[in-house]
DNA sequence: CCTTAAAAAGACTGATCGGTCTTTAATGTA
DNA sequence: TACATTAAAGACCGATCAGTCTTTTTAAGG
C-alpha cells in the first residue's frame, strides 16, 4: 500500500472513532487534525470535504461491526446457532467493542435522522443489511424446519435489533454491562422459542 | 404568569424541540433566535449560557414524556394494566409524540455519553426515574401476587426500556411504525408471561 | 399617567468553523 | 542519483460560533 493510501486509511480510522464518539456535528476538522497529527492540507488532500470523510468513516465503522459478525458466524450452520452468534458479538461490547463509542448505526441514526439526509441514508442502508442478515438466517431456519413455519423473519429482525440497540444504549449510558447481559439473556430465550 | 416568564417558557419549549431534533452540538444560538423570533439579548436575558438553556430544555422534554406516562397510568391499578399503559404511550409515537424528534432520553444519552458530562448526568437521572417507575410497578405486582415471586424488577425495566428505545430508533430511522408495533406486541406477550 | 425596573434589540467581540491555495517536503521512478 | 509527482504544511479566507454590553423599548406598580 502506498504511503498516501496508508495516510488516507489512518485518517478514516481515526475519524471513525471520533465521529462515533462525538457525533458529526460535535467533531470539528481541528479535532481530526489533532487526532491524526496532520494539518489541514494533509487531510483535505485526501477528502474534498468533512462530509465526504464522514461518510467514508461511517462505512468503515459499519464494516468493523460486520467483520465481527462474519467472524462470529464462521462455521455456524444451524439457524439457532447463527442467531446466537450474532448475540455473542455483544457479549463484551464495553471491553472489546468493534469500534469505540457504541453502535455506529444507532449513533448515526439518532443524530442524522432529522437533519442530515446523506448520513441518514447510509444508516438506513447499513440497517437494511443487518436486518437482511437476520431475515435470511430465519427464513433458512424455517425452510429446514428448525423454526416453526409461522415465524415472521421481519419481526425477529426487529425484535433482535431493537433489544440489542436499546441495551447498548443503556449499558453505555450507565457504564454497566448488566443491561446488555439481561437483554441478551432475554433474546436467547426468545430465539429458543421460535 | 408575567410576560418575562411567558417568554422564558416559550424559549424553553422551542429549544426543547430543536435540541431534540438536531442535537445539542447541531443547534446554534442562531437557530434558537430564528425559532423564537428573539434576538440575542432576548435569549441571554433569561439564560446565562446555551448550556444552561440546554439543560432546562432537556428537563422540559423529559417532563413532557412523564406527563404522558401519568396520563396513561391514571386509574390503572393492576400491575399488568400499568405496564401496558406505559407501552400504550408508544402506540402512535410517530403521529402524536410527546415531543418532536424522538425520545429525548435516548437522543441525549447517545449524543452526550462520550463528551458532555452535565447532559449525560441528566440523561442518567431521567432514565433512573423511568426505571424506578417500572420497578415499583413490578415489585408491587409481585407483592400482590400478580407476578411470580421469581420475577426480577430490574430485568423487566431493562427489557421494556431497551426494546422500546430500540423500536423508537428503528421506526424513526425508517419512518415506519411497524417496528414499534412489533416491539410492543412482543413486550405485551412478555408482560403476560411474568 | 408616570416612573422605574427589567426585557429585548442589536452592534460588537474574539474564537473557531469548514474550506482554499500557495509553498515546501517527501515519495516513487527512471 | 536526478527528476517529476504528489503529499503535507500552514497561512489565509469569509462565515458563523457563543457570548457581552450598551441602548432602546416595553411592561409592571403606584
Amino acid at each position: 500500500m502506498s504511503k498516501a493510501q496508508e495516510t488516507k486509511t489512518r485518517i478514516i480510522e481515526q475519524a471513525a472513532t471520533l465521529f462515533n464518539q462525538q457525533g458529526y456535528s460535535g467533531t470539528s476538522v481541528s479535532d481530526l487534525m489533532r487526532a491524526t497529527g496532520l494539518q489541514k492540507g494533509g487531510i483535505y488532500n485526501h477528502f474534498v470535504s468533512k462530509d465526504e470523510l464522514a461518510l467514508e468513516a461511517f462505512d468503515f465503522a459499519v464494516n468493523c461491526v460486520q467483520q465481527k459478525f462474519m467472524g462470529a458466524l464462521k462455521g455456524k450452520r444451524h439457524a439457532v446457532d447463527r442467531l446466537l452468534a450474532i448475540l455473542s458479538v455483544y457479549e463484551n461490547i464495553l471491553d472489546n467493542p468493534p469500534i469505540q463509542g457504541g453502535c455506529p448505526i444507532l449513533n448515526t441514526a439518532v443524530e442524522s435522522d432529522d437533519f442530515h439526509p446523506a448520513l441518514r441514508e447510509r444508516s438506513q442502508l447499513a440497517m437494511d443489511a443487518w436486518r437482511d442478515l437476520i431475515r435470511k438466517i430465519v427464513d433458512k431456519g424455517i425452510m429446514r424446519g428448525e423454526f416453526q413455519a409461522t415465524v415472521n423473519a421481519d419481526t425477529v429482525a426487529t425484535i433482535l435489533i431493537a433489544t440489542i440497540e436499546g441495551a447498548v444504549m443503556l449499558s453505555k449510558l450507565y457504564g454497566d454491562v448488566s443491561h446488555m447481559e439481561r437483554g441478551l439473556k432475554h433474546l436467547k430465550l426468545y430465539i429458543q422459542l421460535l
